[in-house]
RNA sequence: GGCGCAUUCGUCUAGUGGCCUAGGACACCGCCCUCUCAAGGCGGAGAUCAGGGGUUCGAAUCCCCUAUGCGCUACCA
């Protein structure tokens, strides 16, 4: 079973932007297949007509290759086991299906969905399990292939009525479900579609799939699959189901508990790396230490075996931490077209375009350390961008030392000192040194009264630091923006 | 309801019978550094290994029971 060569796929339906769960299982299968020299494939499980999202596919690609993962395979770039769109490989499911009926291992059934309902109802209320009743499995072939003529019908499997039907899993061990509790399934839909479970037997096999890594939400359907390819004749793939991922509220992770959607995490400002070094890690470990992994060494190292089987809950918190990891460990060139790009989207209309590029380059080293999403590089240079200081309330002035009358006092010291220095003469150094003599007359400590001087410069008591931040905006808009702050205490 | 899976600090995890009076990381707290805020350095608190029975000289590690949580239970994946 695992002396075949390593593939494995990844293999979404196309319902939507793929969420941080599904990608997570992506990330393990294609870790997996690197790491162990083999392949990596993408199909698209688009049986579900009703489902089915326009722009889902483009999603699916690029939240993949956002975080560097690459496929051998794939609807975009085909390959020797195409089509990868499970629409396009409607024969081979209905070859398999009549294969199944022909060896009594699959039959017609002509339940209404109306029926059905009505079943699953009584059985609901009589509290049964539910499940369909196999009125149909006892209809004569000959009969069944008669009325399909002009009967709608389904296709489903026979399952074996007694004994068990065992999954080895590599994460699990081994898993036994009783037969007597399985339901026959539908494997071909009204509509000639497959459903997940015939297709997906029928795809890996046909695409030679080695280990069919997938969620475990998958795993109470395992024994259908295994049955089919036992009925089918075909070897199983080595099965792992990875544990799930949960929302902060410990529920699986869906599209309904929002903010889930990974592209939505490109969009806030996460950076691909710190993405896949969180998630390579929500189920996963590489030793007893290691925290910080890159994606060459995730290809390397990464194993199923290291995969643990209990849940693990979504944390932004360690999101957080990565993401600005990776921001202070970039090279800094990447880092200054970063600031460039997030401050032009997230700056006001009213801010003139293109951005001045020497503001930027000199503001980005002020930022990488206060930063942890780009999305919060705007909102700490915007007012190196604008004339007067954004708006503030005046009560920030004073709100840190304490009295209105020293405020002004430290307002009109530095206003004193500030104008001295020459136009020509204004640079960073000469502003620190300028506020820096201010601790004398004023009789207090720099970090007293410098609060002050940051509302008035940046409208907040917080920001990257003053003195650099006073030498890119210049004297001109520093002392005006000082005088400002000096006449709104009267 | 049935079936299945899971259960180590708040969170992610290390741990496969003695190295564990349970290690690392995030978050938290304190100190240092410091122009604010951060970042960084140092330190702290935090898990009777879900609970109860066994097995064993010895259990977080093996077995059983219970509890709790989650997943599945469609002509969706």
């Amino acid at each position: 079973m695992t002396d075949r060569p390593v593939r494995t796929r990844y293999a979404p339906s196309p319902t939507g932007n793929p969420h941080v769960g599904n990608i997570r299982s992506a990330l393990f299968s294609w870790a997996f297949a690197r790491a162990r020299d083999g392949q990596f494939l993408l199909r698209i499980e688009d049986t579900d007509r009703n489902r089915y999202v326009e722009g889902a596919v483009e999603a699916i690609l690029e939240s993949l290759r956002w975080l560097g993962i690459d496929w051998d395979e794939g609807p975009d770039v085909g390959g020797p086991k195409g089509p990868y769109f499970q629409s396009q490989r409607l024969p081979l499911y209905r070859e398999a299906a009549e294969r199944l009926i022909e060896a009594g291992r699959a039959y017609r059934c002509f339940c209404t969905p109306e029926r059905l309902d009505a079943l699953r109802a009584s059985q609901a209320a009589a509290k049964q399990p539910p499940g369909y009743d196999r009125r149909c499995r006892g209809i004569l072939p000959e009969e069944a292939a008669a009325r399909a003529k002009d009967e709608p019908f389904v296709v489903r499997f026979a399952m074996v009525l007694e004994g068990s039907t065992v999954l080895e899993d590599v994460i699990r061990g081994q898993v036994v479900f009783e037969n007597a509790l399985q339901d026959d399934f539908v494997v071909l839909k009204s509509d000639g579609y497959p459903t997940y479970h015939l297709a997906v037997v029928v795809d890996d096999t046909a695409m030679e799939v080695s280990h069919c890594i997938r969620g475990d939400e998958w795993i109470s359907s395992a024994p259908k699959h295994i049955q089919l390819y036992e009925a089918l004749g075909w070897q199983q793939p080595t099965w792992a189901h990875l544990p799930l991922i949960l929302g902060p509220d410990h529920k699986k992770l869906s599209k309904r508990s929002g903010d889930t959607a990974l592209l939505d995490y490109r969009d806030r400002g996460y950076l691909p790396e710190a993405m896949v070094n969180f998630l390579a890690f929500l189920g996963w470990s590489l030793d007893d230490h290691t925290t910080i992994l890159g994606v060459e060494d995730l290809k390397r190292h990464f194993d199923l075996s290291r995969v643990v089987p209990n849940p693990a809950v979504f944390d932004i918190e360690r999101l957080n931490f990565l993401n600005g990891h990776y921001i202070r460990a970039m090279d800094g060139e990447r880092w200054v077209q970063l600031v460039a790009e997030w401050a032009d989207r997230g700056l006001p209309a009213s801010v003139p375009r293109p951005l001045d590029e020497r503001v930027i380059r000199a503001a980005a080293p002020l930022l990488r350390e206060r930063v942890t999403v780009l999305g919060e590089v705007a909102g700490l240079v915007e007012f190196l961008f604008t004339y007067d200081a954004p708006a503030y309330d005046t009560a920030l002035l004073v709100e840190r030392i304490g009295d209105a009358a020293v405020a002004v006092r430290v307002l009109d010291e530095a206003l004193v000192r500030l104008d001295a220095i020459p136009e020509g003469e204004w640079s960073t150094p000469a502003v620190e040194a300028a506020l820096r003599g201010l601790e004398e007359p004023l009789g207090m400590k720099l970090r007293k009264f410098i609060p002050v001087l940051y509302v008035a410069v940046m409208g907040r008591p917080t920001g990257i630091p003053l003195f650099d931040s006073i030498g890119i905006l210049g004297r001109e808009r520093t002392l005006a923006r000082l005088r400002a702050a000096r006449a709104r205490l009267g």
